[in-house]
This record gives C-alpha cells, sequence and structure tokens, in this order.
DNA sequence: TGATTTTAATTCGAAAATCAAATTAAATAA
DNA sequence: TTATTTAATTTGATTTTCGAATTAAAATCA
C-alpha cells in the first residue's frame, strides 16, 4: 500500500542508462539531478536484481586520466529476452531482442491466410514464436514479453482491435486473447504506432522530443510522438492520416468515404487511374504495374507523369496540414518499399515546405528513412521492452529486502 | 540546492483544491493518495501562506452527520490579483480576477491603433491596466501578474511574437517588453490558446484531459489540449487550423498561399464571393454585408446559399481531420459572433461525424460554446493566474522555516 | 619505488518527508 | 450526561535523500 518513492529514482536511473548507453555513476548523479550517494544506492539495487550491469574497464583506452577511473554502467541484455511481431498482408516478421535491444535472431514466414479468425492467428503466432527461440537456442519460456503489431484500428491501452484488414470479427479483444494463448505478457498496438517506437528507440527520432511518422505501405499510417510518448488519440482511432480529407467530394476510397488521403496515394488509387492507359495491362499484378506506371512518367509519359504528380501533391498538402496542426520538430518518412519514392521525391518536399505557415526560423526537418520489413517487429519489441521493464521496475517494489 | 520534495505534494494538493471546489482535508488524501497526516501537514503550510482558507462550516445544512464535522478548505480568492487581456483588433478587454478565479472587474476599450509600435502597445496596457485597478478599488500594485493574449503567431515559452496583425514589426520580444513596462510578472500566449486555457478553467473542458478547441474570429484559430496540457508546437506555431489546406491550388488567402480553409470560411473570402452577387453593395461595412449574405441564403437565394453551403463543408472538412489526426475526447467551437452560425449548423457537424473514421466506439462529443468577448481575457487571466500559482509555490521553498 | 595528487565511488550521520497508529476534537444519538 | 461516530491532528517509526567524510583506484611526481 505504502507508495514507494524510491521507484521514481530507479525510472529515472535505469531510463538515463538506457537512453545514455553506457555511463558512469558520476555521470548519471550530474545527468539526473540525483545525488552521488543516492545514485550509488540505487545502482547497485539494480545490480542486485540483474536490470543493469557494469561494464569491465576497457583497459587499452587512451584516456589517461588521473585518479579513480570511472566504472560505466549499461543495461544488461540478459536481463530479459524480448520478441516483437508484426502481422502484415501475407507475412508474418518476427524479431528477438535481448534486454539492451540488440537482436539476437529473426523470422519471417508466409502467412496462411490474410484475414484470420483472432484464435488461429494467436495460435500461428505461438508457433512461429516457438520457432524463434528455437533459432536463438533458448527455450520459448524464457522470452519475457511480446509485442505485436497489426494493421487497422487498435485501442492500445485496452488491447482491443476495433478493426483490422487481419482479423475477420470486429471489436475483438485480441490482447487479452493472446495473453491467455501465449503464455506471456503481450502489448499490442497499431502498426504504424510501432513504427513511431521504432524510430524513438533504434532509428531518427532518439534524442527528438515531438516528432511525427508517416508510413506507405498498402495504405497510409501515421504516428505521433509528443513530449517523447506515443500519442494514441483518447478510442485509439487517432492518427488515421491515411483518410484525413485533402479533397471535398474526391476520390472514392476502400473506407467507403471521399476524398481520402489514402484514395489518392495508395497503390490501388494510381492504378485505378493507370487503368485508363492504353499500356497499361491489368492482368499483371499490381506490383509490376505500379513499377510500369512508374517507369512511364519517369519517361516522360503525360498521362502517367500527371496521376504520379497529383499524388505527389496530394500528399504534400496532408504532409503540410499535419505540420500546420502540430509544429513538430522533426518528420521522418518511413517506409521499406520502393513503391514510396516518388511521394519523397524532392519536389514533393519543397511543396511541403512552401504550404507551412511561414515565420523567421527554420522548417521543422524532414528525413526520409528507409528500412526492411523487421523494423516493423523491431519497434513492437521495443513496445514490449518498455512494459517488460515497467514490470521489473514494479516487481523489484514487491520483493525489496 | 536541495530539491523540495514537498513541493510535489504541495502542487498536488492545491491543484486538487482548485479542481475540485471546496473539499475537506479526508476527501484530499482519498483523492490525491497522500496520507491524511501529510495533507494535514501540507494544508496548514498552504493555510499560513494564505494560498487556502478554511469555510465556515455552514451552520444551516441539513446533512446532520455524526461525528466531528468536515472543514473544507477551499482556495483563498484574497491571496493574489490576476488580470487578463485581449488585444483584439480595435479593441482592448481586461478582466480582473482574484486567485479563486472569480471576477471583481471588467474593462473594454476602443483601440488607437490596429497595428502597433510594441512600446507604444505596452504603454496603452500599462495605462488601461491602471484604469482596471482603480475600477476595482484596488492599487495597480497589488496586482500579482497579468495574461495577455495576441492574434498571430507566438512562442510562449521565450515570449516571442513571430508576427501579430496588431504589431508592426515582425519578431518581437513582447513578453520581455511587457516585463519590464508593467512591471509584473506577465504571460503571452496566442489569443486562441487562451481560450483553450479559458474553456478548460471556467468553460466545457473542466474535466476533460484531450480535447480541441476552434474559434471563429477574423480569421480561423485552434487551441489544442493534451494530457490536461495546452500543446503548443516546438516552435509556437503548431495549431494553425486556419491555414490547414483544404483544396489544393484552392482559394488565395491572406497569408499569401492557396487553399488555406480561412479562404473559405473568413468574412473575407465570404465577402469576395458575395461581390459576385448583385444585391451586394461593397460599400457597405463588412458586418453589413456579411448578415446580408447569410439573410439572402436563408431566403432561399441559390447564390448566396451556394457560398455559405460551400464554407460549411470546407469547415466540415478540416474539422473532420483533425478529428482524423488527434481522436480528441471532445471538440469545442467557441466563438462569441453570430456570423459563425452557419458553420456550426447542425448539417456541418453532421457532415464532420461522417467524414471521421467509423469505429463502434461513439464519436466525439462536439459542443457549440457561446460567450462574450471577455472570455478571451479570463482565458489570459486563468494563464497568468497558473503562473503565479507556480510562482507562490516556489517561494515557499525560499521562505521555508 | 613509494609518496602525492586526483577523481570516482561508497559510507555515514543528519535532515526531510511520509506514513500508520494513537490521540484529540467536535459533532450526534442514546 | 454519556456513548458513539467521524475528522483532524499528533506522535513515533520508517523511508528516503543528501552533504560531507571516507575509502578506492588510478596517474604523477620525487
Amino acid at each position: 500500500m505504502i507508495i514507494q518513492q524510491r521507484e521514481q529514482g530507479r525510472r529515472t536511473l535505469l531510463s538515463a542508462i538506457r537512453r545514455i548507453g553506457s555511463v558512469a555513476r558520476i555521470d548519471l548523479a550530474s545527468e539526473t539531478d540525483i545525488s552521488r550517494a543516492t545514485v550509488t544506492t540505487i545502482t547497485a539495487e539494480l545490480l542486485r536484481d540483474g536490470l543493469i550491469e557494469e561494464i569491465p574497464r576497457d583497459t587499452a583506452d587512451g584516456d589517461a586520466r588521473r585518479g579513480r577511473p570511472r566504472v560505466d554502467l549499461k543495461i544488461r541484455g540478459a536481463a530479459h529476452l524480448i520478441a516483437g511481431a508484426k502481422i502484415g498482408d501475407s507475412t508474418l516478421s518476427l524479431v528477438l531482442l535481448d534486454f539492451e535491444g540488440v537482436q539476437l535472431a529473426e523470422l519471417e514466414t508466409d502467412l496462411a491466410h490474410q484475414v484470420w479468425e483472432a484464435d488461429t492467428l494467436a495460435d500461428c503466432l505461438l508457433h512461429n514464436l516457438q520457432q524463434l527461440a528455437s533459432k536463438a537456442d533458448i527455450t520459448y519460456d524464457q522470452i519475457s514479453g511480446v509485442g505485436v503489431g497489426i494493421a487497422g484500428i487498435v485501442d492500445a491501452p485496452s488491447g482491443v482491435v476495433y478493426w483490422s484488414p487481419s482479423l475477420k470479427e470486429r471489436n475483438i479483444e485480441f490482447c487479452d486473447i493472446l495473453k491467455k494463448r501465449l503464455n506471456i505478457p503481450a502489448f499490442l498496438d497499431n502498426d504504424a504506432n510501432l513504427v513511431a517506437v521504432a524510430e524513438q528507440s533504434f532509428g531518427e527520432g532518439r534524442d527528438v522530443s515531438d516528432f511525427i511518422v508517416v508510413t506507405i505501405e498498402s495504405g497510409v499510417g501515421m504516428g505521433i510522438v509528443i513530449g517523447g510518448k506515443l500519442y494514441r488519440g483518447t478510442r485509439g482511432c487517432g492518427a488515421e492520416f491515411g483518410h484525413t480529407k485533402v479533397q471535398l467530394d474526391g476520390a472514392l476510397c476502400r473506407c467507403g468515404q471521399r476524398g481520402c488521403l489514402e484514395a489518392y496515394v495508395a497503390d490501388y488509387a494510381l492504378l485505378r487511374e493507370a487503368s485508363v492507359i492504353a499500356t497499361d495491362d491489368r492482368t499483371t499484378r499490381t506490383e509490376e504495374r505500379i513499377k510500369q506506371l512508374l517507369d512511364a512518367a519517369r519517361d516522360g509519359d503525360e498521362t502517367a507523369s500527371n496521376i504520379i504528380n497529383r499524388a505527389g501533391r496530394m500528399f504534400a498538402m496532408g504532409l503540410a496540414n499535419l505540420v500546420n496542426i502540430f509544429d513538430p520538430q522533426l518528420i521522418i518518412l518511413a517506409g521499406e518499399r520502393m513503391q514510396a519514392d516518388h511521394l519523397y521525391a524532392e519536389g514533393v518536399l519543397e511543396s511541403i515546405r512552401s504550404s507551412i505557415v511561414q515565420i523567421d526560423k527554420s522548417p521543422p526537418e524532414i528525413v526520409i528513412h528507409k528500412w526492411g520489413s523487421l523494423m516493423w517487429a523491431k519497434g513492437a519489441a521495443a513496445y514490449a521492452l518498455a512494459g517488460v521493464a515497467e514490470i521489473a521496475l514494479l516487481d523489484m517494489n514487491e520483493h525489496a529486502e
């Protein structure tokens, strides 16, 4: 019942160590404004519980300073194993990280279905997590927690999936199902949010407190980080960038509404228009058709250029609106597919800059960050990692001696 | 140098008392999870410093409970006097509040200019604050702080006005100028942000942690509250709802860009279109012309209806985008002018609801909150009030005995 | 090589803050 | 008037943090 005040200090120090990477006690003290005495006390507890470890002095260092040498502390990777999963259209991506965030194993498999019963999907996930474990030479029950990213509308705090292209039913308490089936702590969120977590943990957002991540996959997703925290909206359906309207009574979107950004920039939107071009062969598969369209545009085909350009301008408009509303420090355009290249072209970025409210201060930075499909899974793992760290800290209150 | 931990408790209790209004110590304890012993200790300090006061038992109460009666605590209004000012196009609105938020006096005067030198404006403000003081039978130096709201792009933390329709120059450190000239703590912010503060303190946002306020004056403004805190963006130019784009290469806006929401819904935008109607008399003044346009639309004039309807649909589109991005609990459409009525019509609200991402959960509430011009000033005062309370709490650390 | 200097980390005693339990205060009910 | 009930305060113990003193571990100097 007693509120452990010590908890505060432990949290501050553990996250400072994670943020800095490897740091001596005396620097921790100045960094966190906690006295050296208390830093010693608290880090001793964290060491005892195995959450951090001392780094053996680097003998061959040239720093030749007088006095007692600093002893660096870092997160102890072996403290916990964390898995992350991204449930995609047709593939399942998995990674295994240690408590330090180091990747120990990865796994990518084709999925049997695109749309699943919740229970079956949980079974599939369990099976592949076990595969992942054996690939990393550990047993499944050594995994302390798993993060799962799924497309759709997810209320992370309650673990409810209101809708997902991967699930047959709506309004599923999918996180509960996962926890029961997987038998370990599970953390579920929208996949775009997890990209934001990935960028915050491993990517471009490491030292930025307010940023926005935009992802382009089959749809357009967004994650918002405000004050160093993921902002999820109150019902779990915020950050629906792809369904912001860029044209009154505009093009028809998959969601049934008109004028959504997605209805101008997504694959299916481009192909809908491409179908009027004579050379477009509607029997080839999506990716190939997109490639042909882009090639045609690059080769100067007017109609193709027109299609691509409009997509770019719509995208720029939507993004400029985000800037005008949020005024973030940084915008990360993240993606794994080359298809998004035309949206990340310099002309588009310039168009964004010219559409935001102008003041005598440099505009937000826009960076393009390309990565493979595993980044989604790594974001999921990073999300779980935070959850597991939280559990570990709370545990320390219980068995304090 | 010692970090006073007590400060945390004082802050928690003071804000709990402010939030609840009048509350017994035992309820404070359960509300804040601070023990009864500590509540007694801390409230004794707050009483000693005059920030709160005990409410004399209501003798004629029918609550006839056994036992020692509760003694309610409340904020002590007399602790501080706070002024708030809104610098408008042509008028200056001032209010004087006590520390409890009770209004003691108000003042509204015509301004000599629309566009000012910063120093002259500060002089004008000083003069009128002195008038306000005398109106309330107090001396100017009894005022503990003043909040000032100004239209334009303001970076509140630094006190810099990047641009304002009320100031001749750009990039003015206006808050510093105010502090020096007024000789009391001054707090400056964008006027739309202060409406958000007003709603949070006195209005519809009192018990809501995530909401958006949209205001329509001559331009379109917005304030964002996330997690109970005003979100200002990183450079101070976020929340520029009026300059979000609703049409690619659309109507020309005052800001020089095209397709801004403001260019469709502001007075000048409506009149630009109205000028093509035969009956429109361009020599009459703005307000009268707007009224005639709205009347014509109501009487079935097709062109007039068309103008008004488009404005409403654009407004709905912009607002739906806000919902899709933020997913707030509540949207407050705030305004003092009847002119905005057509934008707050049921048809427009319905259009918003149908343009947001649909899930099996009720959509965010939209409320319309009309108020007089003083609400702006009250918001400014509420902002200053928080600042003064903060100063008072920090002071307690200094002269602790 | 051994003493000195320098810097980091730890230990120790004091001060501060919080809490549970005991006590006191102030009312109603019997 | 006395017992009962509930709120608020006081008390003593515990926890937590800190500054200062001490110890530890290195480089430098004599």
